[in-house]
DNA sequence: AAACTATTCAATAAATTTATTGAATAGTTT
DNA sequence: AAACTATTCAATAAATTTATTGAATAGTTT
């Protein structure tokens, strides 16, 4: 094998990798994954596909290596296949999030839209939480919760906030998140907290963004 | 703007930046782009694909953004838009690595085809620096060692390297560097040096490795 | 074993990407 | 201004990817 056609496998064989990344809707499963395990069905609810689609593009992963399956019962849940997809993926996301205008501005105008709330980072978070008191919430769906979550956190899923804010404190400061920067149900929250007069701001990064970089975690065994 | 549709517009911008990375000679060319800047016709030349080919495969990492250019007389000279750019490429790479055994056994084959060498990581480099005597030597084409090399590195081309190994130290150990851990210039120059009874191993990455972790380096203003 | 369920498969048409070729363009040198 | 050079553009055919649909499969429950 000489060097050109040496050169010519490796890229290719690197090209496949990303060309089973480069589709939205695989894109968004990757992100959705990357909170825990899901079944076809699920994540063709979460991404709003037809279950034969879903399982298409999961298939394309599959292949790719980038998810792993493990059935049980009827059931065939996939997963991350390891922690370098969702590095990845968050490369991937953090240049377009720096490069393409549009999608600071999709972000931004709908979040403004509804809410116009700052953020505050991973690292501002551990600043805080050194320096005093400190809320977090969890307003993912509970069974994203209980997969994993941020040390300490309290879950109340975006769904049952109203009814259960009352179990917040209204002094200390509390922060909001859920799956990542992309992710509304945080946005949400903390438009709902500070009309009831709590403290709230939500962390601009997700669950696996802190998960990723080894800070405290409670994740279930199974 | 309801939440689906603000979800599906994220994931198609975030898909379109990845599909102008999906492609094996686009790869190469963001590769060979993290040395520094080059013309359309070097690039060409680099990838070996005709300059129309190359100048429509640099277009669509224009459009992407992926890519600044600069016009020089005649020529167009093109860079990696930013460091982020070379992170996402650095991520895929290492998923590749990781996930695709077809890529390990490829280089292993033709690394060990025609020699069989131990890599040196840079933490191992970095120690090495730290308690003793090394030699850093760049093997890469001068211009590339120009445009920016790691500090206190000795340039010579592997073209150079039989006439000009006389230049280097026979007693302290050599770590030969090049592009990437794809690159194989550096294995060619370790077995000739270590043929000649000089004490030499490769570094496992290349020189953006290096500097995207902002370890000491000297670039040109240029 | 039959009925059921979640998932995958297979076929197909439409959309997108790619390589190839020759011409056009934007700038430089004479 | 004419000749030249590097790069880009445009058209096209071939290859690949995608969504859609309905059927098939692998396992579970009755």
């Amino acid at each position: 094998m000489d060097k050109r056609e040496f050169k010519d496998k490796v890229y290719e064989e690197l090209a496949k990798i990303t060309k089973s990344m480069a589709n939205p809707h695989r894109l968004e499963i990757i992100e959705l994954l990357a909170q825990g395990d899901f079944s076809v069905e699920q994540i063709a609810e979460h991404t709003n596909l037809p279950v034969a689609n879903a399982s298409q593009h999961l298939q394309v992963l599959k292949v790719a290596q980038l998810v792993d399956i493990n059935r049980q019962g009827n059931f065939i849940y996939y997963r991350l296949a390891n922690s370098n997809v969702f590095k990845a993926w968050k490369a991937l996301r953090e240049l377009g999030v720096e490069r393409i205008a549009t999608i600071e501005k999709l972000v931004k105008d709908f979040r403004q839209s509804k809410f116009k709330f700052e953020s505050v980072t991973i690292e501002e978070l551990l600043q805080k939480l050194e320096s005093g008191k400190v809320t977090i919430l969890d307003v993912r769906p509970q069974t994203e919760f209980n997969k994993g979550h941020i040390a300490n956190a309290i879950s109340i899923p975006i769904d049952e906030l109203k009814e259960r804010m009352k179990e917040l404190p209204k002094r200390t400061e509390i922060i909001a998140y859920c799956r990542g920067p992309f992710c509304v149900y945080a946005d949400e929250a903390v438009a709902i907290l500070n009309k009831a007069g709590y403290k709230a701001t939500r962390l601009e990064e997700g669950f696996p963004d802190w998960q990723i970089q080894e800070l405290p975690v409670e994740v279930s065994l199974n």
